[in-house]
DNA sequence: CAACCGCCCTGGGAGC
DNA sequence: TGCTCCCAGGGCGGTT
């Protein structure tokens, strides 16, 4: 389940393998994704050059140019199960290799994805960040925006859990299910506290906790629960230092308490008793 | 506006 | 062994 770390770990493990190469072809296999992928792509693409591969919380943007510099933009989103990875020409496509990215080396980028929850979809030309999926994101929760005073302003008066709080993207992008829980148990905080009921200085340190475990995790290239393989199809080892998730019934690394699983929303959450509050 | 809920989808595991 | 059921989850879009 890619959250920004394994969205990241893919970035940069596609990137040298695509800048400055064009693509040659685009074979699309099955374009019903979360949102139908634009089929015009397998005619407008070919011939163009890729420049830039970029991230914005879980989305990759792929930019290109074509011959008079005009540039395009790819969107896509790995939702919980896609992977994009380069594949050699003898590399035949199974099932669920949705779509390939014939480049002009003769390697290929493909996308990935059993469940389908992903996306693939074009940006503005000029301005990819005025898309609807983008324009409305908060900030990325490494940038110098990102902070305590931030989470407190955004906060007041809101009523939510301050789980669902940190993985709305309208707030923060790129915390899922697993980097949301691992915050808050460092942090200390318990993930059903309200939202708008924690001070400045809690809030504090809970932006640096987040810091911390995104950062970790992207130098452990990830988090691989079932599906999750970078670019090279090899997995993460972030998940060898979870404290919580998927941990119920285990003791809790500080304090031996066993660690506790709820349903929050209709999702799994996992928390130590003792130690969040 | 905030909060909530349904929905999109498949594979893996548990239980029978 | 094979069936059924449940669960995993991001995030949009509609409803309350």
């Amino acid at each position: 389940m890619p959250e920004l770390p394994e969205v990241e770990t893919t970035r940069r493990g596609i990137e040298p393998h695509l800048v400055a190469r064009v693509i040659t072809s685009i074979i699309i296999r099955q374009p019903k994704l979360r949102w139908l992928i634009p089929e015009h792509i397998t005619s407008t693409y070919p011939g163009q050059q890729i420049v830039t591969v970029n991230r914005r919380g879980k989305y990759i943007l792929l930019t290109t140019k074509n011959h008079q510099a005009i540039s395009s933009t790819l969107l896509f989103h790995l939702g919980m199960s896609g992977s994009l990875r380069i594949v050699g020409q003898s590399d035949l496509p199974g099932r669920h290799d949705h779509v390939d990215f014939v480049l002009d080396n003769n390697k290929r980028l493909r996308f990935h994805d059993p469940r389908r929850f992903g996306s693939l979809l074009e940006c503005p030309a000029h301005q990819p960040h005025s898309h609807h999926l983008l324009s409305q994101l908060g900030p990325e929760p490494l940038s110098d925006e990102f902070s305590g005073e931030y989470l407190y302003d955004r906060s007041r008066n809101r009523k939510l859990s301050v789980k669902n709080f940190l993985m709305d993207s309208h707030v923060v992008v790129g915390l899922g299910n697993i980097y949301a829980a691992e915050a808050l148990f460092h942090a200390g905080i318990h993930p059903f506290r309200e939202a708008g009921n924690i001070s400045l200085k809690r809030y504090t340190i809970l932006a640096q906790q987040i810091k911390k475990v995104i950062d970790y995790a992207i130098q452990q290239g990830g988090t691989t629960l079932r599906d999750f393989v970078n670019a090279t199809g090899k997995p993460g080892y972030f998940q060898q230092q979870l404290n919580v998730y998927g941990r119920e019934n285990q003791p809790c690394v500080q304090c031996h308490a066993p660690i506790r699983k709820l349903k929050q929303s209709q999702r799994s959450t996992w928390y130590c008793p003792r130690c969040q509050h």
